[in-house]
DNA sequence: ACAAAAGTGTTAACCGTACACCCATGA
DNA sequence: TCATGGGTGTACGGTTAACACTTTTGT
């Protein structure tokens, strides 16, 4: 991985575009799950307390699938991240200075930042428990918000999340989508929630649960999930080497 | 449309980042169908006699959206085009300079171009009979190729086609592409065979005639293809009413 | 007349969907 | 013992895939 310049914010305003591609950025969906909701990480703007995608810069000679797993990695501390780039957003209008973001008061003058944007989206999932939200330098707070509370966010970051949503609802078939957002270990009701939460819609219990094992890719283990009231629910997880050969041959998933 | 500068080739590498967003450009992969095959069209380069992709760049207050619209205007002659991005490339090693791209000789100095560039890539259906196929100013000429007779390309050209034809097996099963690709009034042995090509693999005419007029948006004419030896097959044309109705309704392809 | 292409219909296999019964557990 | 959730199997219906026969036209 290419190492990034220590800046202050000021100097970032002043002379970032020595270091990044200027006019190109990146933004990261990220969706978690927990508690049988979907959810993605945002970030809270210092200035005007907004909440936003989090999002980077390219640097100079670094891949841009390269920099949004860097930004990926600062916000949530993960690596082995799965991501995927959905969507390239190049409105004119999307520029900071036409939506009230400010420098930095000792930053005179232009800054670069307050050009037009290109942004490519990405979107990445990953295991809720495992990640630790940290704010970027631009950012009070990082947190995670149920999907369908999200609130107005900056610029066309709203819009970028409704694509990110649509392009995961797409690859949902033929991407075991679980493999990532759930736990190692996970009984077949979270794996059919997730589902469900994902497409927005009911699914018959056991159908859906034909159609996971048909596939193949999934290993029950001798243990069951303790601890619920009701009849303890067995735990599968995935494995790893029949999934790899089922994707190669091209794993479709009729859901 | 935002009116383009008028450069000379030494101007453009001297000074065309004052018109066009540095480091960023457009490659469109414009698809056309004539006598059973996929073709594609390919520009010439005038130095090293490669061949590439229709490509440009963003005004600065240009969507990108609205860069290969007008790119393949220039290229093309048409306007209406059927137009879908698929991906941004965005590898490091993606620069003129690393690729033997020469500047005219009296540019001295650096130019903007050989920068390392990150391109947005855009796929578009045209009527192949309609097109003009223009050349740019950096390139000799233009013309149509095979699908499977395209050489080696420059830069990433080879692996951005590649992509932008999996895109568009893909996209076939939920967008109607004989619209586009074929003459208004076209014959179901056509139409089959614009499936067959794009998807690489052969389909069974009775069922394929089902699968198609089941979905309600075709229109078959009273006239017969003249001309042919052996019995005369029925035109047919898309109905645009129901083609839209249904579209609403999110019309699926079983291919 | 014959070959080759085009129009149309029928049947069998498969898959998705709907649904019923039994078991385990905590209240 | 009852309500709730979980494990498993079966039957129906629609869609897809495989396939046969007739018609038209140029040679």
């Amino acid at each position: 991985m290419i190492k990034q310049p220590r800046l202050t914010l000021s100097e970032f305003f002043e002379k970032g575009d020595q270091f990044y591609i200027p006019q190109l950025s990146i933004d990261c969906v990220i969706f978690g799950f927990h508690e049988g909701e979907l959810k993605v990480l945002l970030l809270q703007w210092k200035d005007s307390k907004k909440w936003c995608l989090p999002g980077g810069f390219v640097l100079k000679q670094e891949h841009i699938d390269d920099a949004a797993v860097r930004i990926l990695q600062n916000r949530t501390g993960l690596n082995n991240i799965y991501l995927q780039q959905f969507y390239t957003f190049g409105d004119p209008e999307r520029a900071r200075k036409t939506h009230g973001a400010r420098k930095p008061g000792d930053v005179t003058g232009k800054s670069w930042l307050t050009e037009r944007f290109i942004t490519v989206g990405y979107w990445a999932l990953v295991e809720f428990s495992k990640v630790d939200p940290t704010p970027d330098d631009f950012s009070l707070d990082c947190k995670w918000w149920d999907i369908n509370k999200v609130p107005s966010l900056i610029l066309d970051h709203n819009a970028i999340l409704d694509k990110a949503l649509s392009s995961l609802r797409i690859h949902i078939y033929d991407y075991p989508v679980g493999k990532d957002l759930l736990p190692q270990k996970f009984t077949m009701p979270e794996l059919q929630t997730l589902y469900e939460t994902i497409l927005g819609k009911d699914l018959d219990r056991r159908n859906f649960q034909k159609k996971m094992l048909s596939m193949g890719i999934l290993e029950r283990l001798k243990e069951r999930k303790q601890g619920g009231a009701h009849k303890a629910p067995y735990l599968y997880r995935f494995d790893s080497k029949k999934y790899q050969l089922a994707m190669k041959q091209g794993l479709k998933f009729g859901i």
